[in-house]
DNA sequence: TCTGGGGTCCTAGGACCC
DNA sequence: TCTGGGGTCCTAGGACCC
């Protein structure tokens, strides 16, 4: 069936440049220059990742989700500072206001990035926008004092890729006869949605690059990723993507965890995880009150010390927002959780959302991660445990013991 | 003594219903 | 007696994103 010519869209993407580290030198300007890097409690001695790091530390060798151990043996002078996400906020707040006041078209991709629809805004014929993209910037510049990229495509995968090319600071403009020159040498691993273990299977395939992906036989891609995923990676590397952009959404889950300082054994420091667990659950039941909502599936998520996950939940008759029903769940949950190794960390996460209109805080524009629609199905489903090889389970399912709360 | 916290979406099997 | 299809809900795991 014939399907009619849509217009030709013209999609910006904005991304922030290092913003949690340039929202750090706002209030620390006598660091400017140094090598600094954002994450966990600002202390490399304990426990936590490098979240942001800026351009002085990132030539050391300093990324994102690196150890802030090994972030300080890499650069002995780097300057580590605590994650301050209430700062964050109010500086998302701003930049996001600041796009307001060029179009209403804007899809809100998480605290330091959105994609804008400038289809409909003046003056981007001629040039294919580029104008426009630097008017934003100093709109975003004059809000806060901090700096942004921006990527100018057709789609918002396109305009996603071209954000980062030309960072920081960046106008980047793709369109369909810059397909093959700009963006098919890069790695496949620069597509949305390509991860880690989608690039290794890819490797495995011997396409490395967005060019040997679009080049590869459809065939291939989906005898190896399965029909959707297969799919989309061939559409994706040709470029093409008619994702809408989404200018409002609901939350589908809230969820609070924690990762110990120490690994806690699951009998004997019953107690420490006991504490943890309801604390845990009387967050997650302030988060849903603060915001709003209420949830029907309350689950846990275990972390043992090998890094393997595990997670149980529950769905109750009706929605609830109240820390102590969201806590009798939450323990049955952790009392099926297989008590084999010491866990690491102890997640609470309540789903199936509901509003109760009871929020105290103003709502949120579009939120959180919710296109990408493309979860790679690498491996195989794990087997079933051998019948009667069940492990032994974390030593309460109820309340019914005396706990340190 | 590597490896955070808050999210979304997909897959897949079993239960249960029509 | 034998072999059916949906469709939806629930649960668990996993990939990926910011």
């Amino acid at each position: 069936m014939p399907t009619p010519a849509t217009p030709r869209r013209r999609i910006a993407h904005l991304d922030m440049d290092a913003f949690y580290a340039s929202v750090e030198l706002l209030r620390h300007p006598e660091l400017r220059g140094q090598p600094v890097a954002i994450g966990g409690h600002g202390e490399p001695s304990r426990r936590g990742v490098v979240t942001t790091a800026t351009y002085e530390a990132r030539a050391f060798g300093i990324r994102s989700g690196m150890a802030l151990r090994r972030a300080a043996e890499l650069c002995p002078q780097c300057v580590f500072l605590p994650v301050d996400f209430d700062e964050y906020r109010r500086h998302s707040r701003r930049f996001k206001a600041a796009i307001a006041t060029v179009t209403d078209r804007i899809e809100d991709r998480g605290i330091d990035e959105v994609y804008i629809d400038l289809t409909a805004v003046q003056g981007i014929r001629v040039d294919r926008g580029a104008p426009v993209a630097r008017d934003i910037q100093r709109r975003v510049l004059e809000a806060t004092g901090l700096s942004c990229s921006i990527g100018l495509a057709p789609n918002k995968l396109l305009a996603k890729i071209a954000s980062d090319l030309h960072k920081p600071g960046g106008v980047t403009i793709v369109d369909e006869e810059d397909i093959a020159a700009t963006i098919w040498p890069l790695p496949a691993r620069r597509i949305n949605g390509v991860g880690p273990k989608a690039e290794l299977q890819l490797e495995d395939l011997g396409l490395r690059t967005i060019g040997d992906l679009a080049a590869a036989p459809l065939s291939m891609l989906v005898a190896r990723f399965g029909g959707n995923y297969g799919r989309w990676l061939h559409e994706a590397a040709n470029g093409r993507d008619d994702r809408p952009i989404v200018t409002a959404s609901e939350p589908v889950s809230m969820s609070r965890e924690t990762t110990f300082e120490r690994d806690l054994h699951p009998h004997r420091d019953w107690q420490a995880l006991a504490a943890c667990l309801a604390e845990l659950c009387r967050e997650v039941a302030a988060d849903l009150r603060r915001r709003g909502y209420a949830g029907r599936t309350i689950g846990v998520k275990a972390r043992y010390d090998d890094f393997r996950i595990v997670t149980r939940d529950q769905t109750l008759p009706g929605a609830t927002d109240d820390a102590a029903t969201i806590r009798r769940a939450a323990f049955e949950c952790l009392g099926r959780v297989p008590a084999t190794r010491r866990l690491r960390l102890l997640g609470v996460r309540v789903a199936g959302l509901a509003r109760t209109g009871a929020g105290t805080e103003p709502r949120r524009g579009a939120a959180g991660a919710a296109d990408a629609g493309h979860a790679a199905s690498a491996s195989a489903a794990a087997p079933a445990p051998p019948a009667g090889a069940q492990q032994p389970e974390l030593p309460l399912s109820g309340e019914d013991r005396p706990l340190a709360l």
